[in-house]
RNA sequence: GCCUGAGUGGCGAAAUUGGUAGACGCACAGGACUUAAAAUCCUGCGGGAGUCAAAUCCCGUGCCGGUUCAAGUCCGGCCUUAGGCACCA
């Protein structure tokens, strides 16, 4: 019927002479930033999960366009990492040869699809051009105190060799293998990202984030307010700080617990009587990971400390210290005050060791694992009597702030983040070490510091960077003294590029600076955002925290760096299940545009469902898009002489729905409503050139190369790419009729097609004349009658 | 355990935010066209009762209860499921 093949190569020649999509950092209309995560181009090719989400902004990006916007729609590759180490020590190729390749592929089937980005913004995060600027805000972070190296125990893979972040070793396991996660120690540079816990929390609140992003970013900071009060030692200067939420449980301490890492043990070695077996405790804990830590172990273990105990601030008794590594050291201040009546994990430490157990709150059911929170206070000194927990836990804060025994205090579930990666494929980490004048900044004139050109890039054994063995890379002059010195060999974490290449993108070409003044002035924050819901915690917090951290030392004009983020749905083999080789359920984009074509598939991607949710492939589903195309081009042999709109009302009601639901995300509903106007059009002998062209230019944001092919065979303007967006009109959008329901007692008994501005008197009247409405109420007392203007009448009766 | 969502035909899903439940699409069935098939077009399509056919009636949005003239939508309590957090004090 139609050649999809040579009018999809036509159009997308036509956008690419035309500079279309070029977005320009001057001009005098208003700026739109919309964003779609960059891809890692891995050497699976694209997924027809990626051709949901940027075919929903390029949809977005399109109409932003024909509505008079300046609109910025960039795409780039994120591919250092793991994943392209990996695949290149599998096939025996350099990174950066597997690399190119798999973007060219990548690259080409993004442009077979027809997205309008703007490619002349393309980069990469492994350009040397793009890193050296990485390697640089690095650098600033050192400068202002928020990089360090730190010699701690660190999630280790021992299969890729390399530290992990928390993050990327959630569960125990490695996010990318799949194996065991150790405990190792090593140092390993740091960002201070902990110090920004509150900042990124606030931030919030300045954009528009989805609900369930935002309440993933609020879980991972993990804010909770509470109190730290410090204990004595017995016989010593020393003090215990703990941190608490439930000051107010105060009296019903009965022990203390210290995580097995807490310098006291050190401090008070020589008065701790069993110290070897609190040393023996301490190795075997730190053997286990966070993991195991948290989740295997069900039964809790400890050891006394003998020989010291803690004074109770309130009451003077006599305390017990115990370590057990149920506390974590990274956690408040890595010791609790345990309070067994209250507390489920305290109550089981306590009926293990056999250590008293105080109720303070009457009703609160130890065995339930539970802190009833109102109940009156027993045991409770100056607290006895009140229920009020809120009240309780104010009264005890100020008294211990006026005797001076503890204060408010709020802590956050983020850490630092672990910035260090001894792998070869990454940003080299900008430092040098000298023996001398220790960690010395690679002078900015010396940026990039480029990853050597060797054979080999393997992870060693005792797992340092294979750009450890480089000897004439790894060995330089320090800057400082010039003394003999060494480059540092970590490199960054894969998260690291993407966590400002929004920012680069408003200027990807500049070599004298990150981005120009003028180009983040005028782009300001990307005002769409759209990810995946894997991201909406990790990479999204990344980010923030980078922009963040460059806005405070006056590098970027706005604090959060998006307006609005969205997140896409995945989408699944038929089969319902996540699309993957070894259950033979993957579709490839490549055959279903060779096969029915891009405007079809991506018809297809938009019609699928609710974008936000996932949705399981179908075959037959796409089909019915196809189906609905072809009946788009048939359309045009209908075409009469006459102007204007044959069904006036339908068609403001359609343009209406078509620009309010791709605002709002619901594509199906946007292709539904289009859908639904065709159908209309098909019963009518013939349409005007009107009524097609408004199709056709509703239809363009998502099936953009065959409407510019029926919108120039059949001459009805010009391109729709350079047309305005179509408008409505609201008052046209009313039907000048309705179908008037009538019911009786709530069930409907009657449907009558009346004048929209028909008066209330005028309905009941005309309900009651219903047959079958006469017959439900006939005999009976009418109690009354609801009557909803355009909508219906409700007779009540006995 | 805590915090978000979600649960509607055979299937993917709609439902103006309290006002006709199931739009639109798929699948299926019957018909037209064809030597035939595909494609295309037309008709039907939640379940049940009723009828030659209708009209009409009953049931139906995970379960139980409530508010209301009216509940998929609001409230209370459960169940299932997806995601986030988690010995976090």
């Amino acid at each position: 019927m139609y050649d999809y093949k040579k009018i999809e190569e036509k159009w997308q020649k036509y956008w690419e002479e035309n500079h279309t999509f070029i977005a320009h950092n001057k001009s005098d209309k208003q700026k739109y930033y919309i964003l779609v995560e960059f891809p890692y181009p891995s050497g699976a090719g694209l997924h027809v999960g990626h051709v949901r989400s940027y075919t929903a902004l390029d949809t977005l990006a399109r109409k932003r366009r024909m509505e008079g916007y300046n609109v910025l729609f960039p795409m780039g590759w994120d591919a250092f990492g793991a994943p392209a180490e990996q695949y290149a020590i599998k096939n025996h190729i350099h990174p950066s040869v597997a690399v190119k390749e798999n973007i060219k592929t990548f690259k080409g089937q993004i442009q077979s699809l027809g997205i309008s980005y703007d490619w002349s913004r393309e980069f990469s995060t492994t350009d040397p051009e793009y890193y050296k600027w990485t390697q640089w805000q690095f650098l600033k972070f050192y400068e202002h105190g928020l990089a360090y190296k730190d010699k701690k125990n660190i999630n280790w893979c021992p299969n890729c060799k390399t530290g992990l972040s928390n993050e990327d070793s959630s569960g125990g396991v490695c996010e990318r293998c799949g194996s065991k996660v150790v405990q190792k120690e090593k140092e390993q540079w740091m960002l201070r990202m902990s110090d920004y816990a509150k900042q990124l929390l606030d931030g919030l609140n300045d954009n528009h984030f989805q609900d369930r992003i935002k309440t993933a970013q609020i879980n991972w900071i993990g804010k909770s307010t509470g109190a730290e009060v410090d204990f004595n030692i017995k016989d010593s200067d020393e003090k215990l700080k703990i941190y608490t939420t439930r000051p107010d449980t105060l009296y019903g301490v009965t022990f203390m617990v210290v995580a097995p890492e807490h310098p006291m043990i050190e401090k008070m070695k020589d008065r701790i009587k069993n110290y070897n077996e609190i040393v023996k405790y301490k190795e075997v804990s730190s053997m286990k990971t966070e993991f195991e830590r948290t989740e295997l172990v069900k039964e809790k273990t400890g050891v006394k400390l003998e020989g010291i105990e803690a004074i109770s601030p309130i009451t003077g008794d006599l305390i017990q210290i115990w370590t057990s590594d149920y506390v974590m050291m990274h956690y408040g201040t890595g010791a609790i005050m345990a309070v067994p009546a209250h507390d489920g994990r305290d109550y089981e430490f306590a009926k293990k060791f056999n250590i008293p157990i105080i109720p303070v709150i009457k009703g609160g059911d130890v065995t339930k694992e539970v802190y009833t929170g109102d109940g009156e206070r027993i045991n409770s000194g100056i607290l006895n009597g009140i229920s009020n927990k809120e009240e309780a836990i104010h009264k005890m804060l100020d008294y211990l702030e006026e005797k001076g025994i503890g204060h408010k205090k709020t802590n956050y579930r983020l850490q630092d983040w672990v910035f260090s990666r001894q792998r070869f494929w990454g940003e080299p980490i900008p430092m040098i070490h000298c023996d001398k004048c220790g960690y010395v900044p690679v002078p900015e004139k010396d940026l990039p510091v480029l990853l050597p050109d060797v054979a080999h890039y393997e992870p060693t054994e005792d797992g340092e960077s294979p750009l450890a063995l480089i000897n004439d890379w790894v060995n330089v002059a320090c800057p400082k003294c010039g003394g003999n010195a060494k480059r540092e060999t970590d490199t960054m974490p894969n998260w690291a590029g993407s966590s400002w290449y929004f920012l680069r993108y408003m200027d990807s070409n500049n070599e004298k600076d990150f981005v120009s003044k003028e180009a983040l002035n005028y782009w300001g924050k990307v005002d769409w955002y759209n990810g995946g819901m894997e991201h909406a915690t990790r990479h999204l917090l990344y980010a923030r925290f980078w922009n963040q951290f460059l806005y405070n030392i006056g590098l970027v004009p706005n604090k959060e760096p998006f307006e609005i983020r969205t997140a896409h749905g995945m989408i699944l083999g038929d089969n319902g299940e996540k699309m993957s080789k070894s259950k033979g359920n993957v579709i490839n984009p490549n055959d279903i545009v060779e096969e029915m074509g891009a405007d079809a598939l991506r018809t297809y991607e938009m019609f699928i469902g609710d974008y936000e949710k996932e949705a399981a492939w179908s075959t037959n589903g796409l089909k019915g898009c196809k189906r609905f195309l072809d009946r788009v081009w048939k359309l045009g042999e209908s075409l009469n002489s006459n102007s204007g709109y044959s069904l006036e009302t339908l068609t403001h009601q359609t343009i209406k729905k078509v620009t309010n639901d791709i605002e709002n995300m619901k594509y199906n509903t946007a292709v539904s409503a289009l859908m639904i106007l065709i159908n209309n059009y098909e019963k009518l002998n013939s349409i005007t050139k009107d009524d097609y062209r408004i199709f056709l230019h509703l239809l363009n944001p998502i099936a953009p190369h065959i409407t510019e092919e029926l919108n120039e065979v059949y001459g009805l303007g010009k391109p729709l790419c350079e047309s305005s967006w179509p408008t409505y009109e609201e008052s046209k959008t009313v039907e000048n009729t309705y179908e008037m329901i009538v019911q009786v007692n709530g069930k409907v008994r009657g449907k009558l097609v009346v004048e929209t501005n028909t008066a209330k008197e005028e309905m009941e009247q005309l309900a009651k004349e219903i047959d079958n409405v006469k017959k439900n109420i006939e005999g009976k007392e009418i109690v009354k009658i609801i009557t909803v203007p355009k909508k219906l009448v409700n007779i009540v009766v006995k």
